[in-house]
DNA sequence: CGTGTTTGACCTGCGC
DNA sequence: GCGCAGGTCAAACACG
């Protein structure tokens, strides 16, 4: 049968590329024209049926093939994105040990938000004390594990760190002490879950996604389940809390908000990790917020900013010249009529208990450039507050856009910075100069090392691969499913 | 009847 | 110790 229908679609000029060329269902509804085939007349119109069959096969086949590629591309950006990471933590520690002789300094950078990008090993042992050089075979042993949404907080131990046994231990202490509430919620009746316990011994960072939204909440793909209010005093609007049905004991909550500022923004709130396979859409959005929180969270622990304040950075054009290939990006023609821009995240301020990223991918009303914006906005004193803005400007702006909504459709343009081709190389070299930008002192290296980590992460396709498919999954899904995601 | 939402009560942490 | 705010629980309710 199947070799059949590979003949047939041989035959008729269908093989390949189906979605994209035009298919050749001419030469299948054309009448027989040879003796024998005039013969088989009484039979032609089961025949027709059958080759119909065929085709509709063959299209399916090819389909499926599709979506095998894109999941491939997906995992494959994971696994970068991820690998980065790493990368960037494990030498962004070494050159701030080298830099400073302070001690919380040392601290600090011993302390790594560990980010769970959209798969965790169920190895709870090894969570808190791994170095990075164990964590990289993790990975690979994380391709047979199961995805997961959310951020883990984790401590590791350096060598740095072992030389300094006494702030590790102030670390490991503090880490008892910002134990988040899963300890309390552990108490409670879902406390008999002791696995859960063990995978989230310290707080949550959070990833915060604020998004232009007309419906109560973002279809995000996981499914959900609200349990609670609440109406402040300082804030007009209510904040709805949310936790994931998807298996019983996950652990993941979401807070959903509207923005006081302006209402039609909708902030959402992630904390926790799922400890069950996602769904493709939940992980898309893991590897992007993920993707986000790993380059600043980086920064943060090697920089400071005085607590309540933040900074803004602007990275004019860099994102206008980069490369933005990436999957799916076919679906992005819904972001021509948005827009993005920065915006102080409010929400982060109520609940100033974690540490917060924010993804802002709402739309500046006094300006018609689309931007990137990622705010990460933390209360501590050791976390930074910093916004890093994925901007695009001037006579770029569209020409950016246009990059975006053309991949898969134009061929890879050598003026671009960046690369289409999956080797490493370029992209590596941007991620050198961004760690070589980042040997500055302490002192004036915020602003500027979050510049030079815009603009790694604006040249990286992987990251804007997982951003763009996290983009389309809110922006389209978020209008369709609001009926369907109030309900969850 | 099962599932999800609403909403007042309750718990906990933190600042004064 | 007190008050406030964030977060959660759980009974009542709504809906398909």
């Amino acid at each position: 049968m199947e070799a059949a229908t590979k003949e047939f679609i041989s035959s008729t000029g269908y093989g390949g590329h189906v979605g994209h060329g035009r298919p050749c269902h001419e030469n299948y509804l054309k009448p027989p024209s040879s003796p024998l085939q005039k013969d088989s007349r009484s039979c032609s119109k089961q025949d027709v049926q059958l080759q119909s069959t065929r085709v509709e096969m063959g299209e399916v086949r090819e389909e499926n093939q599709r979506l095998k590629k894109s999941l491939d591309r997906i995992m494959k950006d994971y696994q970068n994105l991820q690998m980065k990471f790493f990368d960037i933590v494990q030498k962004d520690r070494i050159k701030t040990t080298n830099n400073t002789n302070n001690h919380q300094e040392i601290e600090e950078s011993d302390q790594i938000v560990s980010l769970c990008l959209g798969r965790v090993t169920h190895d709870t042992k090894e969570d808190k004390k791994t170095v990075v050089s164990s964590k990289l075979k993790e990975d690979d042993q994380a391709k047979e594990t199961s995805l997961t949404l959310g951020l883990d907080r984790r401590f590791e131990l350096s060598d740095q760190s072992k030389v300094n046994a006494k702030s590790f231990e102030e670390l490991k202490k503090e880490a008892r002490e910002t134990c988040w509430q899963h300890s309390k919620v552990l108490k409670t009746k879902r406390s008999g879950d002791d696995e859960v316990q063990q995978q989230n011994p310290v707080k949550k960072a959070r990833v915060s996604v604020r998004a232009r939204c007309n419906t109560p909440t973002m279809n995000d793909g996981c499914q959900w389940r609200k349990y609670g209010q609440k109406i402040s005093k300082s804030h007009p609007c209510p904040r709805a809390y949310y936790r994931c049905t998807v298996s019983p004991s996950c652990p993941v909550r979401k807070q959903v908000q509207r923005c006081a500022e302006d209402i039609s923004i909708l902030i959402t709130t992630y904390e926790g990790t799922h400890n069950h396979p996602l769904p493709m859409l939940a992980t898309t959005m893991a590897s992007t917020t993920s993707a986000a929180a790993s380059m600043l969270l980086s920064e943060s622990s090697s920089s400071q900013l005085p607590a309540g304040h933040s900074s803004s950075v602007t990275t004019a054009n860099s994102t206008a010249t980069a490369n933005l290939h990436g999957p799916d990006f076919y679906k992005l023609d819904s972001l021509k009529s948005k827009h993005f821009y920065l915006s102080k995240s409010s929400f982060s301020s109520s609940v100033p208990s974690h540490p917060t990223i924010t993804l802002d991918l709402t739309s500046s009303p006094s300006s018609s450039l689309p931007r990137f914006n990622i705010v990460s906005s933390e209360y501590r004193p050791k976390y930074s507050s910093a916004t890093l803005n994925f901007n695009s400007s001037d006579s770029n702006a569209m020409s950016w856009v246009n990059g975006f909504l053309n991949y898969g459709r134009q061929p890879y343009n050598k003026n671009q910075i960046g690369n289409l081709s999956m080797g490493r190389q370029p992209v590596e070299d941007n991620y050198q100069s961004y760690m070589h930008k980042k040997d500055l002192t302490p002192q004036h290296s915020l602003l500027e090392t979050i510049d030079t980590a815009t603009k790694a992460i604006t040249v990286d396709q992987r990251f804007q691969s997982a951003l763009a498919i996290a983009l389309t999954s809110i922006i389209d899904a978020g209008d369709i499913a609001a009926g369907g995601a109030q309900r969850n």
